[in-house]
DNA sequence: TCTATATTTCGATTACTATAGAAATATAGA
DNA sequence: TCTATATTTCTATAGTAATCGAAATATAGA
């Protein structure tokens, strides 16, 4: 069994910033934040363009990058694709933040991330 | 007082984004990660770059950028600038995806985060 | 097969972004 | 003031990314 990813392996990091980029736009943001409201059925790709007023072909780009960077996960289901954010992503990307912040160091508490508001 | 701010915010989506998309690069997310493992001191400039081998005015750039948005904060000592992780705007940015992926809805479990490794 | 609808791909434009050498600026100390 | 060191700004280049109308493709159903 291979080691455990640590966070300083290049590869971790290089995919962890991929991802934190993907995510880094308003349109993909908004994108995401949608998709986990709707977790885990996802959205059909029409919804979400009707929701978020994006045009299909804009659209369609920002969620050919959410893919590649394995941030959504796509089925068809006939003529409709459904979106859906990848939990497993998220996580990973959540728990590197978590550890970097809270664990490895001390920059911030866990408690005011995890009970606050 | 003002409202507590919702993830609906607009300009709150917007300057998550803006900084999702700042630690959205290999060099910058390295430079995150070095100044939380030297949080709350931070390090010099020179450090930085010497540690990560990075020519000082791309460096200067990176941190620019990271200053713009909050997520870094700078104290001049001499001729030194030492550049520090800003905890603040780390823990607006977790608690955001926290919320998202964990509270406001469930496509992951807190312990997945809190817990474990 | 023909039509309607969903979604992507094409093509083009525009605008950022990362990079880094060289020059400029800032501070401290002699 | 002069020098040394730290850091930024200038300047330029190359690459990447966001946008969206129009055309192409995919699927279902009549």
């Amino acid at each position: 069994m291979a080691a455990p990813k640590k966070a300083q392996d290049p590869a971790q990091i290089i995919r962890l910033a991929d991802r934190l980029s993907a995510m880094g736009t308003e349109p993909r943001l908004r994108i995401m934040q949608l998709l986990l409201s709707a977790h885990p059925e996802g959205l059909v790709v029409g919804d979400i363009g009707t929701e978020l007023e994006i045009p299909s072909s804009t659209l369609s780009h920002h969620l050919e990058k959410l893919k590649n960077e394995q941030l959504v996960t796509v089925r068809r289901e006939g003529t409709f694709l459904w979106y859906s954010a990848n939990s497993e992503a998220l996580e990973e990307l959540l728990g590197f933040l978590y550890a970097e912040c809270c664990t490895r160091n001390k920059a911030i508490e866990p408690q005011r991330i995890v009970c606050c508001k």
